[in-house]
RNA sequence: GCCGAUGUAGCUCAGCUGGCUAGAGCAGCUGAUUUGUAAUCAGCAGGUCGUGGGUUCGAGUCCCUCCAUCGGCUCCA
C-alpha cells in the first residue's frame, strides 16, 4: 500500500501502481471527468502514470492554468497528428502550448501552406480527435530515439535528441501516431471538443535567423464549443481596442505612404493629446529636479562612433545624410544619450554640482525593419520623453530609486496597474553583444538589482535583454490583443561615460567618472499613447481628453444662449465645443458619444428660460441640471481628482 | 528582412466561375424640417478599383513586380 496525500491534507491508502485516475475517480466521478492533469510530488504526471510511492497528488481541471497547459499541449499532438495524415512528407519539429493555445512548427518541404488549408486541418483535427485515443507515454532509449528519426530524415527531432542529456527518451504515442515529447497529456483526445487554427506564420528553426524557416500553425482548443464561441468574441472586442482604430476614429493620428511608413503624423487633437502628457511629466520632472535640454535631429557620424551606435546599429540603420563637403556625414538621432553627453562635456563640473538630471522630449529616428512595423506602437520616427542622469557613483542608488518612483507615479496616475517589471541583464555568453568592462557591466546590474529590490518590486529577470552599453528595468504592459509592450525604461550605464570621456572633480582635487542613468518612463510618446488608448478604449481621463464637453443646442434657436455657455466654458479653461447644426438632439448626442466627449450639454428652451444647462455624462447618460456656475465647478472638481501630483 | 493574408468613395463594406456607364450605408454638400437625451426626410456629389507591367476581343475579377496594411517570426540603441 502506498499513502497519498490530497491537497486538503487528507491522506488515503492506495494499491501500489495505482494509476493517478484511479486516483482521481476514488474522490468522485465528476472530478475524473474534468481532470486534465496532476502533479505528483511537485512532478507532472500522466493520468495513466502508475504510482508506486507514498506522494502528495494535485489535480487540475481546465480551472486551473496547469489544466490549460496540458491541454493545450495535448492539443498540439492531435495538431502534429492531423499536419501529418494530410502531408505525410512533413517534418514536425516543436509544438509547445502558450498563453492563449498552441502551435506546431514543422517543415513541408515544397509544400506551401496558405490560410485555406486550416480548414481542412481543422476537420482533420476533429476527426482524430474524436477517436478518444488515450496518451500513452513511452521510454525509448537514446540510440533508438535517434536510429527512429535518421531513417525518417527529420532532423530537427535528431538535433532535439542530440540536446538531450538523459539516456532514456520518452515519447507520447495516442492513435497510431507517435511524438518526442517530455509529458504532460490530458487523458485522451476526446476532451477536445472545438478547436479553431487561426494563423499561419514563418518561423525560424529554433528561433535563429539564420536557420531554416519552419512553417508555423497557430491554433487554441477547448473542451466546450461555447468557450470557442466566447473566446473568438472576445477577441473581435479586443479588436475595437485597436489604437489604430480608435486613432483613426478620434482624429488622434494619421499614416501617410507618401511621408512613408512607420512615420506617425499627428493630428491637431493627437498633438494636443501629447501637448499635455508632455506638460504632465515636464511638471514632475520639474520638482525631481530634471532640466530640459533640446538637441538637433542630426549629429555628426564622430558622434555615434564615439558613443558605439554607429558600430552597432550603423548598417541596418537610415544611412549616414552626404554634405557637399569631403567627407562629412550626418546621421539621423537614433537616440539622445551622445547628445547629452556633448552637452554635459560642455563645462567642468564640481561634484557638489552632481547629480544633473537633463531632459529632452526627443524625436529620434530608426530604421524598423518593414515588417515589423505596428501600428505607433512600432515606429521609425518617435519621440521618447529621455533624460540622462550624471551621478557619482555613491548616488546611482538613490537616484535609481527616485526614477522608478517617477515612473510608478506615471503609471498609477494614467490607471497602468498591470505593469511587469523586468530586469534585463546581459547574455554572458555573448559578450560580443555588449561594449565596456565586465567590471562595469558588474556594477551596474547589481546596482538595478540591488535598488530594484529596495523598492520592493516585483520582477523577473531576462538575460540577454541589455542594451549593448547596460543593463536595464523595463516596465511591459499588455495591449488589448496580450501582445507585451515595453513603455517604461531605466538603464544604468557606467561605459557611455567612458566613451565620451567624462569627469567630475572630487573633494580630493582629482578627476572622477560620473555613472549615468537613462531613463524614459513612457519609453516613447507613440507607444504610450498607443497603449493608453487600447487600456482606456478611448476613455480618456478627463484631464487628457481631447474635448472635456461639448454644448448641443436642442434647435438652432438656442444657438446664441449656447454660445454663451461654450463661452464660459472657455473662460474657464474647460475644452469644448459647440453642435449647432441642425440635426436632432438624438444624433448629436449619439455622436458625442461616439465621440468619447466626458460632458454633454444641452441646451434648449428650458436651459435658455432658467439660465441653466442640462447635463449628460458619457456612458452614464442623464445626470439632471445645473447653474453654469456649478457645471464649471463640476466639471473642473472632475479635472482636478482625476490627475494625481508628484510628490518628491 | 522572412512566412501567410489583405488592399474597391473620407470611413465600413458588397461586387458570383473575367462581360454593358463599379454598388450600398455612414460622413460631406444642398434643401425641407426646428427638433428634449444614442441615427428626421429628400436630393446631389464623390472611385486612375494600392502601383507598374502582362494574359485576353474584353480585367476590380487571372498572372508577375513593387508599395502599404494586417497576423506571426527575427530584430528592437
Amino acid at each position: 500500500m502506498i499513502k497519498i496525500t490530497f491537497p486538503d491534507g487528507t491522506q488515503k491508502p492506495f494499491i501500489e501502481g495505482v494509476s493517478v485516475m484511479d486516483v482521481a475517480k476514488s474522490i468522485s466521478e465528476g472530478l475524473a471527468r474534468n481532470i486534465l492533469s496532476a502533479k505528483f510530488n511537485e512532478k507532472v504526471v500522466e493520468s495513466s502514470t502508475k504510482l508506486s510511492t507514498d506522494g502528495a497528488i494535485i489535480f487540475f481541471t481546465w480551472n486551473e492554468k496547469e489544466g490549460k497547459v496540458a491541454f493545450w499541449h495535448s492539443s498540439a499532438h492531435v495538431l502534429a497528428e492531423a499536419i501529418m495524415s494530410l502531408y505525410p512528407k512533413t517534418k514536425l519539429t516543436i509544438g509547445p502550448s502558450i498563453e492563449n493555445g498552441f502551435y506546431y512548427d514543422a517543415d513541408f518541404g515544397e509544400i506551401k501552406l496558405s490560410e485555406n488549408n486550416l480548414q481542412e486541418l481543422e476537420s482533420k483535427f476533429i476527426e482524430l480527435a474524436r477517436k478518444k485515443s488515450e496518451f500513452k507515454m513511452r521510454t525509448s532509449l537514446k540510440s533508438d530515439a535517434l536510429d527512429y528519426y535518421n531513417k525518417i530524415d527529420n532532423e530537427f527531432k535528431v538535433e532535439i535528441i542530440n540536446d538531450l542529456n538523459d539516456d532514456d527518451i520518452t515519447f507520447c504515442d495516442h492513435s497510431d501516431f507517435t511524438d518526442l515529447c517530455r509529458g504532460g497529456h490530458i487523458p485522451h483526445t476526446g476532451l477536445i471538443k472545438a478547436v479553431k487554427l487561426t494563423s499561419l506564420a514563418g518561423a525560424y528553426w529554433r528561433g535563429d535567423e539564420t536557420r531554416k524557416q519552419l512553417t508555423r500553425i497557430y491554433g487554441i482548443s477547448f473542451p466546450k464549443q461555447k468557450q470557442l464561441t466566447e473566446y473568438l468574441e472576445l477577441v473581435e472586442e479586443a479588436k475595437k481596442r485597436d489604437h489604430r482604430k480608435i486613432g483613426k476614429k478620434l482624429e488622434l493620428f494619421t499614416f501617410s505612404q507618401k511621408v512613408g511608413a512607420g512615420l506617425p503624423l499627428w493630428l491637431p487633437k493627437g498633438a494636443a493629446l501629447r501637448d499635455r502628457l508632455e506638460n504632465f511629466l515636464k511638471k514632475a520632472q520639474k520638482k525631481a529636479g530634471y532640466q530640459q535640454v533640446i538637441s538637433p535631429h542630426i549629429g555628426n557620424k564622430d558622434l555615434y562612433m564615439t558613443s558605439g551606435h554607429f558600430q552597432k546599429y550603423g548598417s541596418d540603420s537610415f544611412q549616414p545624410i552626404e554634405t557637399p563637403a569631403d567627407g562629412e556625414s550626418f546621421l539621423l538621432k537614433p537616440m539622445n544619450c551622445p547628445h547629452h553627453c556633448e552637452i554635459f562635456k560642455a563645462k567642468p563640473w564640481s561634484y557638489k554640482e552632481l547629480p544633473v538630471r537633463y531632459a529632452e522630449f526627443g524625436t529620434v529616428y530608426r530604421y524598423e525593419q518593414s515588417g515589423e512595423l505596428h501600428g505607433l506602437t512600432r515606429v521609425r520616427s518617435f519621440t521618447q520623453d529621455d533624460a540622462h542622469i550624471f551621478c557619482k557613483p555613491d548616488q546611482l542608488n538613490q537616484e535609481f530609486k527616485n526614477v522608478i518612483e517617477l515612473v510608478l507615479y506615471v503609471f498609477n496616475s494614467l490607471g497602468f496597474n498591470n505593469y511587469e517589471a523586468q530586469v534585463s541583464l546581459r547574455d554572458k555568453n555573448k559578450p560580443e553583444k555588449y561594449i565596456g568592462s565586465d567590471e562595469n557591466w558588474e556594477l551596474a546590474e547589481s546596482g538595478i538589482i540591488e535598488a530594484t529590490k529596495e523598492k520592493n518590486l516585483n520582477y523577473k529577470v531576462e538575460y540577454g535583454e541589455a542594451a549593448f552599453y547596460g543593463p536595464k528595468l523595463d516596465f511591459m504592459v499588455k495591449d488589448a490583443l496580450g501582445r507585451k509592450w515595453q513603455l517604461g525604461t531605466i538603464q544604468v550605464d557606467y561605459n557611455l561615460p567612458e566613451r565620451f570621456e567624462l569627469t567630475y572633480k572630487g573633494d580630493d582635487n582629482e578627476l572622477y567618472r560620473p555613472v549615468m542613468i537613462h531613463r524614459a518612463p513612457f519609453g516613447s510618446l507613440e507607444r504610450f499613447v498607443a497603449i493608453l488608448l487600447e487600456h482606456s478604449e478611448g476613455n480618456l481621463p478627463i484631464w487628457l481628453a481631447p474635448e472635456q464637453a461639448i454644448v448641443l443646442c436642442v434647435s438652432e434657436k438656442h444657438e446664441k444662449y449656447a454660445k454663451k455657455v461654450l463661452n464660459y466654458l472657455e473662460n474657464n479653461e474647460i475644452r469644448a465645443s459647440l453642435d449647432s447644426r441642425n440635426e436632432t438632439i438624438g444624433k448629436k448626442i449619439r455622436q458625442a458619444e461616439l465621440n468619447k466627449i466626458p460632458f454633454m450639454l444641452i441646451i434648449g428652451e428650458k436651459e435658455f428660460k432658467s439660465n441653466s444647462v442640462s447635463i449628460r455624462k458619457h456612458k452614464q447618460g442623464d445626470v439632471g441640471s445645473k447653474s453654469t456656475e456649478d457645471l464649471i465647478s463640476m466639471i473642473k472638481d472632475e479635472v482636478d481628482s482625476s490627475i494625481s501630483n508628484f510628490n518628491v
